[in-house]
DNA sequence: AGGAGCTACACGAG
DNA sequence: CTCGTGTAGCTCCT
């Protein structure tokens, strides 16, 4: 009785149930276990092999981080970032455009960490192309010891902060991205400060504890710059995503066996998968969108509608509608702003006719129950 | 570094 | 659908 007033009429989506989307796009145990296996022994390896080198790297930690590590993966276990995280003392961080996101990195005083003066470029600035060379230079020389798998690295992406390996075994073929990255002790930058609105969402002292955890910065060039010199670096908030996706209740229980479950992760994982069959149709004209945009739309939903009442499991396509209905008003006025910098817009003037061209793709979708979702699954055309 | 204890999740049984 | 079980990843402990 009560369960048949709960059930959506399915009013956005006709016949079409969500739900049933969804549970395709659960990872196999399987596969997660073999994929994990081959990772975790291939990242296990090189990270040894990283450490014991010179005294560069020695100090590293493995943090796992993006979709795999926030369990919103969709279809396959066939992506892993981690993120190599190196400490360093103090630095001073010098904005390098109005983005607040690039920095030049300088030391205030001779670094503790002898081994980083050789990276500093003729102005004394880190440079991250230096830093990433050096680190490339001993993986590619380490993959080559590797027995238990086949294992390349792939030719380096200008301006991009990750090594990606490719790990094939038998029929898996997995890429790894490996992020090198800053760990710096010191308060956030003033292109934060009105950044995190999760007062309302997660609260004000989860807020505060986010805040005083460190800086993230990844050897990332901006693609503005004229000339590409591979000395800038970008904040990276990747620990916090994590932990705000894995911990996304407005109360401690939600999701918690006893507690009330939400269908956040789950929005968040339809809209990424309906961006990726579009993608794969579209390659060309959806260059400048990634899921990253997705998941800065979810970060500003969940502050948005910040109660758990707001997204109840049963309200499944009630909230993701509210979701997508969000993120098309992001495309339309091609305005996005990052979630931690928010004057930073992720969707730039330049990107104008991508963000109209996804938004009518979108906008086709939702008017027609969603076609895409319904053409059946095929791990090839991946 | 290694392990105990915990959580989220897939998945099969009922 | 609900429940029990097994696994990967994480935290905290020594």
């Amino acid at each position: 009785m009560v369960a048949v007033a709960v059930r959506q009429p399915s009013s956005v989506v006709g016949s079409l149930r969500l739900r049933d989307v969804l549970s395709q796009l659960s990872l196999g145990r399987q596969d997660v276990s073999e994929a994990s296996g081959l990772v975790n022994n291939v990242v296990s390896q090189l990270i040894q092999a990283i450490r014991s080198k010179d005294g560069t790297f020695n100090s590293i930690e493995r943090l796992g981080a993006g979709s795999y590590y926030e369990r919103v993966k969709t279809s396959e276990p066939n992506e892993f970032d981690i993120m190599l995280v190196m400490p360093v003392a103090r630095l001073q961080l010098d904005e390098s455009d109005d983005t607040g996101a690039y920095y030049y990195l300088t030391f205030k005083r001779n670094p503790k960490e002898k081994h980083l003066l050789e990276f500093l470029d003729e102005d004394g600035k880190l440079s991250a192309f230096k830093m990433l060379q050096a680190l490339r230079e001993i993986i590619k020389r380490e993959v080559k010891h590797i027995k238990h798998a086949e294992v390349t690295v792939k030719r380096k992406k200008a301006g991009s902060p990750a090594i990606t390996l490719e790990i094939k075994h038998s029929t898996t073929e997995i890429s790894v991205d490996i992020i090198l990255t800053l760990e710096v002790q010191q308060s956030w930058p003033p292109s934060t400060q009105d950044g995190l609105k999760i007062e309302q969402w997660l609260g004000t002292k989860v807020r505060r504890d986010f805040r005083n955890k460190s800086i993230y910065l990844v050897a990332k060039q901006n693609k503005e710059e004229k000339v590409l010199r591979g000395n800038t670096w970008r904040l990276s908030f990747s620990h916090i995503e994590k932990a705000m996706i894995n911990n996304h209740g407005q109360s401690k229980t939600c999701c918690e066996s006893d507690g009330p479950k939400c269908c956040r992760k789950a929005c968040l994982k339809l809209l990424k998968y309906l961006l990726e069959r579009l993608k794969m149709e579209h390659t060309k004209e959806l260059e400048k969108i990634c899921s990253y945009h997705v998941k800065t739309a979810f970060f500003h939903s969940c502050a948005m509608w910040p109660n758990d009442t707001d997204w109840h499991l049963g309200d499944l396509d009630h909230c993701f509608q509210k979701y997508l209905s969000y993120f098309l008003d992001c495309l339309r006025k091609s305005e996005l702003p990052h979630f931690f910098i928010p004057k930073y817009n992720l969707l730039s003037q330049q990107d104008k006719a991508s963000s109209n061209f996804l938004s009518r793709k979108i906008n086709n979708q939702l008017n027609n129950r969603f076609p895409i979702f319904q053409e059946s699954y095929c791990k090839q055309c991946l």
